[in-house]
This record gives structure tokens, C-alpha cells and sequence, in this order.
DNA sequence: GTGAAAGCGCTAACAT
DNA sequence: ATGTTAGCGCTTTCAC
């Protein structure tokens, strides 16, 4: 039932939204003294300064951040394009949080770890001329970036390197991660230590299985370790899983090489978990609430999102700076689950 | 250092991206043929839609969505005021993936829970002349909604209502989400059933503990229970738990009002939970791995974003519509706390 | 089907 | 300090 109460306009022929013409002609001054005012470009007298604001009030009027954008060449907007923008985003966030600190409005976009998607997202933000691009990239080949970066659209990467171009970016210790897994196992008296993680053709997959490595060589006199990666799955999970397990030499200590993994590994073990050490990279929310508490190597999300915004504000201010990119560091916490004696 | 690569144009002069105009040139064709061509207006001769396609690849052009938002008036983008773009929110997850599928923009801004907050998302939105608004209230008094949603922008509320203006909404069902709880625990047997929930000022938390109180009343030879209401705060949660279980006839069962209350509550239950029954309104990530599983009252978040997309669409269409208001049920899911015995 | 002109709402250059 | 004029890049009349 539609009343003709108050509070609603429902069926009224919609009236056309003021423009800032209409606030110069009621305020009875020129255009663009109200524009002046409005942008705070010069000092408008105070009486005229009065007359516009009463003006703006009266017509509720608002600018159109379209024109506005379209004439002045700039959106103070940057595009974010992010995995999924559902899932909790500790990275968005210190993006967002610093993007509004320097006056800039950030719009995210998920990828869904799709290509497709990334390209339809840049390419929006690229029709947007929006004045930057965070992306977190998943495409095997960011070509396609480069006529975007030549026509002067800054670029910064994070968490993975964008392949196929020069971009400034922002990556997370991985090595150094692992590193700290790894040794803070051995001096729980570890030394089976065996290692579930992401596919090795991503980019993290990549690091952290290598790290591993790494890690056994220079631990090798003390330790034997086992590296199942692959592609996120339960049941390859639980194949690797079970092969760590069921060695004639057990492992005794597990490390984990992302979120995904060490829930899948979890999930696995089911009532197990607890017997067996375990220390998952990254961190993630109610990591704590689990019997064992989680042992993890966090990354540093809220330092990695203020470098992105930092970054693309050093390119946007000087287009020919040389690309940079800044590493930032992990830290483990010890929550009880690697901290069990082998 | 800057190498002259052909990776890298930083430190050329910008080209000033191709317009339209420039196509229309290079193709040797009105421009006005150029615009009929991208958007399909009307069929273009198919030599010329040859000479504009190639002409668009040579310049590598791409519509500048602001001067087509700006002239035609529509920006086919919709505006998300929700608590946080950077946590887990399966509404917007899929608000967004509906609003792709009928060919729309979702730009989501987070309020933080705060009033201010929400204002300056709302009035971006404005400024950019979205199509429409989908918002999670925060606001004590909505009112400043009422010019925008008389000026014709479609606004649709969920989660909660929002006060002092009429505009679509989607709700979950509450009250009968808090009667699917209780009943489930006394149908295990619980008589003494405690409930700690969320500040009542805000309406969910009224709404679950107004049906908490309901269920008393309906199995009040049954049940008795208590009902602790208040900010989410560690302190409160413990003083609350703490009555509940000291009591000369201390709950054998809690019922919490929220996630974050649930989780309070898990956190200082510490090795304890599984003690006492618990089930906790809101699904959660993980809530499957706790020990035991959590068993929890799932809004259809999935169904409330889609219907937000629904109402806004249709009030898209018929600005005249009635106001509407869609309930979505919630689910039980038990995993294990929810069904222990008293 | 195609093309010329107008104009969306605003800011940037010049006047004054 | 204020007003006038142009024009951002596109879509939309309206002629042809």
C-alpha cells in the first residue's frame, strides 16, 4: 500500500537534482564564485561566502564528483584489486585505512584468483581513470599492464610479484618465514619435520617450498623433511598428510605454507591435532580459539597495505623514480601447537 | 636507477590517452559513429565497424567511463555501506556477485560501526551518483536519507532497519532464529538455558532478546533462564558467564546473541568450552574445527544479498513501488557444543 | 545508416 | 575578489 505520508515521494516525478548553477542563480552569483567557494580555491567575501551556503542548504545540493573528475583530469581514486573482497582482508584494510588518511577513496575489486577476472577489474579501473592500481596478482602474465603504466597509470603490486612488468611492489619475508618456522621447530627438539603448502607454480608456493629446503640443508645433520606440495585439496592433503605420518620414521613436526593449508591440515588431523606439532604461515582470525592454540608465522598485512599506499603515492608524485620493491617481515607466534616436544 | 628499456616509459611525457575523438579520426569516421559502434546503439556499416575496431586496437583506447556516466546520467554502479570491506561478509560477497550478474558495479565502503562513518560513505555515493545505495545501518536516525531517496536514488536496508525513512529491507529472521536455538537445547534436555547477546539498543540484539524472553515464557515450566545483554566486552561477557554458571542452579546450557559474543564466550570458557552447551546465532568461519564443533543458528546471508539486488532492481523500476520489507530464515547447523546432555 | 551540433556539471584560463 | 568563456569526453537530440 503506498500512503502519501511525509515521508515518502514515492510517484512524485522525480525532480531533477540541483546543479551548481542553480546554487550560483539562487545564491545570485556567478558560477564559478560558488565552484571557488566550494573548492576552497580563493578567499570569497564573507557575505557572498554566506549567501552560497545558505544557497547549497536550502537547494541540498551536492557536487557531481563525475564532473568534477572528468574536468579536472583527476579521481583522487585508486583501484584495489584483491583477491575477494568478502573474505577478511587485513591488507585492504591498512590499504583502505591509509588511502583515506591521504584524502584518496579506494575501490576494491575481487579477482577471485581468477584472470579473468583481474582483467576485468583493471580494465574498469583503467575506464574509471582512476589514479592508481593496487592488485594483488594472479594472472600468469601481466603484459597487459603496460600500456596502462606507459599512459602514466601507477601500478603497485603485492604479496606476488606482477610477471611481465616493471612495478613497484610489496612482498611478504617469505623465506624469512619459514626460516623462523622451521628453526623455532628445530629448538623444540624437532627433527622430522615435514611440509604441506601451496602449488609451487604460485609465486608464495614457490618460496616457501624452496625456503624449505633451504632450511633442511642447513639443518640437514639434524633434520629430515618432506615437502607435499601441490594444489589445495582434501584429499591431497590427506595423501601427503598420511605420508608424513606413516613414514617408517614419522615426522614429528609439520609446517604449513599458507591460511588454506594449515585448515585443510587441521580439518585432517580432526581429533589428532594436538599430537603432532604443527606451525602454519600466515595468521588468520580464531587461529587462538583451537585446542592447541595455533602456532603461526604472521605476516605483516597492515605494514604490507601502508607500503602499497606509500608506494603509489612516490610514483604518482614522480613517474620516473625507479621501480621499487620493499620486503616486509614476518613474526612467529607461539600459541602451543608448535611448541610440543617431538 | 631508470634504464631505457621498452619495458619501461617512466620519465617519458605522458601521452594523453586516446579519446573517442581520436578513434573516430584514425577510422576516418564521425564520431557519432564511433559511440553508435561501442555501444551497439545501432548497426554500423560493417566496413566502418572494421575500420573502428582496428582503429580502437592501434590507440589502444578505452571509453573514459566518467564523460559517459556524467552525459548519459547512469553510472550502472551501486553503492555498499557496510561495517567492513576488510573482514568476512558473505551478504556483500554475494550483493556483489548478483549485482555483476545484472551487469552492475559494486563500490563498497566501510562504516566501521560508525555513524560518521556511514554518513561520509553515503554522501560519496551521492557525489558519484550511484545508482543506488545498499547499506547496513549503523545511524540512530537515517533521516538524512530522506532528500537523497526524494531525488530518486533507491536505498535498501539490511541487516537492520534503518530508522526515520522508508526504504526496502531485508532482515533475518531473528526471532525465530533465537526459537530454533532454544528449542534444539531443550529437546536436549536443557532446562536452565542462559542467554548473553548483543547491546539492546541496537535491533538485532533487541530482537534476539526479546525472542530469548518469548521462549522463556512459551516452555516457562521447562526452562528457566537468564538473560545478560550488554556491549560486547570481555569484562561483561565474564562477569555474565560467571552468573550464569554460579548460580545455586547454575545454566547447563548458553545460548549467545552473535558471533563476537560467541567467540567472547568461547575465549573465556578457555579449556572449559564443552562444559556446558552452547550454541551461538551467526556462523563463522572455523566454527567447524573448534572441539567441540560449534553449533550455530546460519543466517542466509547468501539469499539476504540477492534479495537486497532484488528490491533495489525493482525499485529501480518502479520508483512507486511500495516499500517492502523481505524476511530471509535462518538454519540450524549442530556440530557438537549444541548437543551435549545437561 | 551517418554526421553535425548541443550539452551533461563541473574546473581551468583568462579576463576584469 | 569576482565574472566570462571554454572545454573535459562522451551521449543525445536532430537533421540528412
Amino acid at each position: 500500500m503506498v500512503r502519501a505520508g511525509s515521508l515518502s515521494n514515492h510517484g512524485r516525478p522525480q525532480p531533477r537534482r540541483p546543479t551548481m548553477a542553480d546554487v550560483a542563480r539562487e545564491a545570485g552569483v556567478a558560477l564559478r564564485t560558488v565552484s571557488r567557494f566550494v573548492n576552497g580555491d580563493a578567499t570569497v567575501g564573507e557575505d557572498f561566502a554566506d549567501r552560497i551556503r545558505r544557497a547549497i542548504e536550502t537547494l541540498d545540493w551536492q557536487p557531481d564528483e563525475r564532473a568534477r573528475q572528468l574536468r579536472s583530469g583527476r579521481t583522487r581514486t585508486i583501484g584495489a584489486a584483491v583477491r575477494n573482497i568478502s573474505d577478511a582482508h587485513p591488507v585492504l584494510r591498512a590499504v583502505d585505512e591509509s588511502a583515506r588518511a591521504a584524502g584518496l577513496t579506494v575501490v576494491a575489486m575481487s579477482t577471485e584468483d581468477d584472470e579473468e577476472r583481474e582483467r576485468e577489474a583493471v580494465v574498469s579501473m583503467c575506464r574509471r581513470r582512476m589514479d592508481g592500481i593496487i592488485i594483488e596478482p594472479i594472472a600468469e602474465n601481466h603484459g597487459y599492464l603496460q600500456p596502462e603504466i606507459d599512459s602514466g597509470m601507477p601500478v603497485v603490486a603485492f604479496d606476488r610479484p606482477a610477471t611481465g612488468v616493471e612495478v613497484d611492489t610489496v612482498l611478504s619475508d617469505n623465506r624469512g618465514g619459514i626460516a623462523l618456522a622451521f628453526e623455532h621447530l628445530v629448538r623444540q627438539g624437532h627433527r622430522r619435520i615435514g611440509y604441506i603448502g601451496d602449488d609451487e607454480r604460485i609465486y608464495t608456493g614457490h618460496e616457501r617450498a624452496v625456503a624449505f629446503h633451504e632450511c633442511l640443508r642447513a639443518h640437514c645433520s639434524a633434520a629430515t623433511g618432506m615437502v607435499h606440495p601441490g594444489p589445495i585439496d582434501p584429499a591431497r592433503i590427506a595423501a601427503a598428510l598420511n605420508r608424513l605420518r606413516s613414514d617408517p620414521e614419522p615426522a614429528t613436526a609439520i609446517l604449513t605454507g599458507n591460511a588454506s593449508t594449515t585448515v585443510a591440515v587441521i580439518r585432517q588431523l580432526g581429533g589428532d591435532f594436538g599430537s603432532i606439532a604443527l606451525v602454519g604461515f600466515d595468521d588468520f582470525a580464531l587461529a587462538d580459539l583451537l585446542r592447541p592454540g595455533l602456532t603461526v608465522v604472521a605476516q605483516g598485512e597492515a605494514e604490507i597495505g601502508r607500503t602499497a599506499i606509500d608506494l603509489f603515492q612516490a610514483r604518482a608524485a614522480d613517474p620516473s623514480r625507479p621501480v621499487q620493491t620493499v620486503t616486509v617481515p614476518t613474526t612467529l607466534i607461539p600459541r602451543g601447537s608448535g611448541e610440543l616436544a617431538p
